[in-house]
RNA sequence: GGGCGUGUAGCUCAGCUGGUUAGAGCAUCUCGUUUACACCGAGAGGGUCCGCGGUUCGAAUCCGUGCACGCCCACCA
């Protein structure tokens, strides 16, 4: 279909050339609807259609990010899925068997708030399952009740009821703006077929000793309660206060004060550090303090990670108030104190038992009476007040708490959709091995090739600091299950060193509900029995095997091999640090591979103020309502203008360029292909010089949509398209052009002939070139006359422009001529503005006034650019004065417009 | 604190490996209806290419440096 050999060419057709009758093509293109009619014609033609039988290296694969349908619709997805659909479309027209396919990324939170939102419920696995319950979008009156608890496969059932309608939506704007995906490949994330695979996944990496559980201070966010990793972590500045307060040395010899922005974990202090140089402390390194209040004698050490210019130069270790603290926590083998919850709240404890071991605990039990079941605020601010207390000092000189609160801005981790900071929690999770294998990670990075080549840096810098394997469970519902269970012991303990993982030909599994070989279903939870897993993955264990989804891996070995690596990952450069680097992850760690040779990192859509739109900030723009008063041409050529990488302000203004270029496009078509002529051979000198301005064009473009500059390519099309071939070559070649019609016979109708077939070629040539960027118009166009013309019934499976288009066209004279012609037409049209006549008015006679060279070399094309300007007669004069190619008009006289 | 990117006309942006007088579109102004197009055409005005220093016959472009803006990462006592 693509083979160029097979292309007939312009010009080269015997006989006439087909012609339009303009006056059966509307006045104007009624984009709505060739919208909807190309689409379905191109469902049907399967245009877009991979071909399972073609060879690897004519396929190009691409591995499109799988949209959460449950977020919200803008503007900024028609930006980016634009820009990887304009490369899809190139490859596609130079031949490549394309592999595009679209997937869902319904699994996790987003999902599961939108569901809670929607329908007004929250998810209690304790609750019966209701058969054939029907949920409907909450009022506003139900909305002001609790929410309704519903059983876990229940919420399940709304996840999924919510995300086919989601879906849709998206489908359909897919649709409408022309992703030329084969929807024959689609899929869910959260699918049978995507759940096997996460979960082949994770046997996998299992059986190559990548994962491994254990019980470790992870980072906790307390109102999902549930883990998070690093890559969802980000910064918020806060405000807090530093709190100074006293602990006394044990042994009566002294005291000192800390300071801390965290008072309500003092009754977890398990340590007290300082900077090993640090005079003021040195002294009272391997003594042990007491807290004030609680009375809990904890070792003082040294440590180089204590700043002496922050706070008080000594701090007390807890367990946990931050990273730091989990590492003196390992590093001392301190004790652990836990008192904050899973659900962020302070736990029982008793200060008396071995663990806390207070010198005084009926006091100190009292006191942590006050801060139990609190939260972490109210706790703070309660501690507070009790640290007024003279009695609750340490020292017994006074209140520990030593100075008024300080207040500071800090920095605080919080996971990225969370509301409140996260905490360092101790809970049983599954990690993968990252950390020893930073060096492969870098190394697969680097294969890759990044588009923009800076984006690499990011994601190198990201590996090269990451600082904790990826904690791959979650606390969730809505998502693919860890498939494994734990024998339990005669006490009903889970021996997790014992892990039992699904066998691959059983999944998908999920352990709640399956029973594990060896077991039978009511041995679920008896001693000697079983337990499953009952936490599901992080999303991004599932969405970083998008290539390996596609490529049917550990299914189908021949598919495989024909789809993976990938050729290209086109994402946003906010998911490097996950999406991409998980994906360059899974890929290493299974088959010691890259996931695809290429990666396109798009730009985020900024409003006009360059704020990021979001959701919150209410700045969000819809794209539909955009796209019915602009076109979808016009939104992709909005999204085609800007370059890979870089963050663009939304300008309305690009979107109306985008329409003005659809309706030139339609309208010079419609004048081209109209034009009746024998299709004689392109022989005329502004003919065959338009034609090389024409290849140099191409061949521009082409290295351009190489190196994925998309950008370049449209805007050199662009302005070829509207100054040299509608403002110029159709004019000067169009009295030429209409001589056919008035019965031109002999040189007349070869030179007439010349002049239509350039016409079409040039037509044929720059709608190929638009073709990745405006779909339909171009569409649209090519099926008036070239569909059947050329034999390619879509300009989407026709051949990307080359040198086979240009070949049967001799060189011009004069490579120059085109140029010369443009700037003596030019010099005309200054005559006439300057005369403020139209630019129809025939010119008795004027003096054409260049150098003498110039002269001479605009002969060849003088005459068209004479006609075109209605010019009756003419001289010409020698300036030498004037630069090379430049024109003047001299005495100019204009036919009277009413003799005209 | 480390890294990346950006800075060109009122606005949005092109300007590749250095090469005449720096470009486009929009906006502004003037003119023009011409059988593809008034959803149009022709023309004009408008710039210390962020500052400073350097390399060079020649710098928007290369080097150094400073400034401004944006982003990523680190910083949580």
């Amino acid at each position: 279909m693509s083979d160029p050999t097979r292309q007939s060419q312009t010009g080269r057709t015997a006989g006439r050339v087909r012609e339009i009758d303009p006056a059966a093509i509307a006045k104007h293109f009624d984009s709505a609807e060739a919208e909807k009619r190309w689409d379905e014609a191109w469902q049907q033609s399967g245009v877009y259609r991979w071909d399972p039988i073609r060879p690897r290296a004519e396929t190009y694969v691409v591995d499109t990010p799988p949209p959460t349908a449950s977020g919200s619709l803008h503007v900024g997805h028609v930006f980016s899925y634009t820009q990887a659909d304009v490369m899809v479309r190139y490859k596609r027209m130079r031949g490549m068997n394309i592999f595009y396919p679209m997937g869902w990324d319904d699994n996790g939170l987003p999902t599961e708030r939108r569901v809670q939102n929607y329908y007004h419920v929250r998810c209690d696995p304790d609750q019966p399952y209701e058969p054939g319950l029907v949920l409907e979008e909450a009022s506003a009156k139900v909305r002001k009740q609790p929410a309704r608890l519903i059983s876990r496969p229940n919420f399940i059932e709304a996840c999924y009821t919510l995300i086919d309608e989601d879906e849709d939506y998206f489908r359909a704007l897919w649709r409408r703006l022309g992703l030329s995906v084969d929807w024959t490949q689609e899929y869910q994330t959260i699918d049978d077929h995507c759940r096997r695979t996460a979960q082949r996944s994770f046997r996998d990496l299992f059986e190559k000793g990548v994962v491994y559980t254990s019980e470790a201070p992870t980072m906790w966010d307390v109102d999902f309660q549930c883990a998070v990793a690093q890559a969802e972590v980000e910064d918020k500045p806060m405000p807090g206060a530093y709190h100074r307060i006293e602990f006394a040395v044990e042994g009566g010899d002294g005291s000192f004060v800390i300071a801390t922005t965290r008072p309500e974990l003092l009754g977890a202090c398990v340590g007290v550090t300082a900077h090993p140089d640090d005079e003021r402390y040195r002294a009272y390194f391997g003594k042990r303090a007491i807290t004030p209040l609680f009375r809990v004698p904890v070792p003082i050490f040294p440590s180089e990670l204590a700043d002496p210019e922050k706070g008080t130069g000594v701090l007390m270790v807890c367990t946990f108030g931050d990273a730091t603290d989990v590492l003196w926590w390992r590093d001392q083998g301190l004790a652990l104190r836990q008192l904050i919850g899973r659900s962020g709240r302070l736990v029982d404890v008793d200060f008396g038992s071995p663990a806390y071991g207070s010198l005084d605990p009926v006091a100190a039990n009292r006191a942590y009476a006050e801060l139990a079941g609190k939260n972490v605020k109210q706790a703070q601010q309660r501690i507070v007040e009790l640290l007024r207390d003279p009695a609750a000092s340490a020292t017994g000189r006074g209140a520990p708490l030593v100075a008024e609160p300080e207040a500071i801005e800090h920095p605080v981790k919080f996971y990225e959709k969370g509301d409140r900071p996260l905490e360092y929690l101790p809970t049983r999770q599954w990690f993968a091995r990252l950390l020893d294998r930073k060096q492969q990670l870098l190394a697969k990075g680097a294969e890759v090739q990044w588009h923009p080549p800076f984006m690499h840096a990011r994601y190198r810098d990201w590996t090269e600091n990451l600082s904790l394997d990826w904690c791959l469970s979650r606390q969730r519902y809505f998502g693919v299950p860890i498939p494994v269970w734990y024998p339990l012991g005669p006490d009903q303990r889970p021996d997790f060193a014992k892990a039992i993982v699904a066998a691959t030909d059983s999944m998908p599994v999920d352990p709640t509900v399956d029973v594990p070989p060896g077991y039978a279903a009511a041995q679920r939870g008896q001693p000697g029995g079983f337990v499953g897993d009952s936490d599901v993955f992080d999303t991004w264990f599932t969405s970083s095997l998008t290539p390996q989804i596609s490529s049917h891996w550990g299914e189908d070995p021949d598919r495989h091999a024909r789809l993976f690596p990938a050729d290209v990952r086109p994402q946003g450069h906010d998911i490097i640090r996950t999406w991409a680097f998980y994906t360059i992850a899974k890929a290493l760690l299974h088959e010691d591979e890259v996931p695809w040779r290429h990666t396109m990192i798009s730009g985020w859509i900024l409003d006009p103020d360059r704020k990021k739109m979001s959701k919150s900030k209410g700045n969000v723009m819809t794209p539909l309502p955009l796209l019915e008063e602009y076109t979808a041409d016009a939104g992709r050529y909005w999204a085609a203008s800007a370059r890979l990488g870089s963050d663009t302000a939304f300008d309305e203004q690009v979107w109306k360029i985008g329409k003005r270029l659809v309706t030139k496009l339609f309208n010079a078509g419609k004048f081209v292909l109209s034009q009746p002529g024998e299709a004689h051979p392109i022989s005329d000198e502004l003919d065959r010089s338009f034609v090389a301005e024409l290849a140099s064009l191409t061949a521009v473009c082409t290295s351009s949509y190489e190196q994925y500059d998309y950008a370049h390519a449209l805007q050199q099309t662009e302005s070829f398209f509207w100054t040299h071939f509608t403002d110029t070559y159709l004019e000067l070649s169009k009295p030429r052009a209409r001589w056919f019609a008035d019965g031109a016979i002999g040189d007349a109708a070869v030179a007439s002939g010349s002049a239509v077939a350039t016409l079409r070629l040039g037509l044929s040539v720059l709608l190929r070139l638009f073709a990745p960027v405006l779909p339909y118009i171009t569409e649209e166009i090519w099926s008036w006359a070239f569909a059947a013309e050329l034999a390619h019934a879509s300009i989407h499976a026709a051949p990307w422009p080359g040198a086979s288009d240009f070949a049967h066209v001799p060189a011009p004279d004069d490579t120059g001529s085109f140029a010369l012609a443009v700037s003596a037409h030019a010099a005309i049209n200054k005559a006439k503005a300057d005369a403020a006549v139209s630019m129809g008015r025939e010119v008795e006679r004027l003096v054409l006034v260049a150098n003498p060279a110039t002269l001479a070399r605009l002969v060849p094309v003088l005459d068209d650019v004479l006609r075109a300007a209605r010019c009756q007669s003419h001289a010409t004069a020698a300036d030498p004065s004037l630069e090379d190619g430049m024109f003047t008009v001299r005495d100019a006289v204009f036919v009277a417009k009413s003799e005209a």
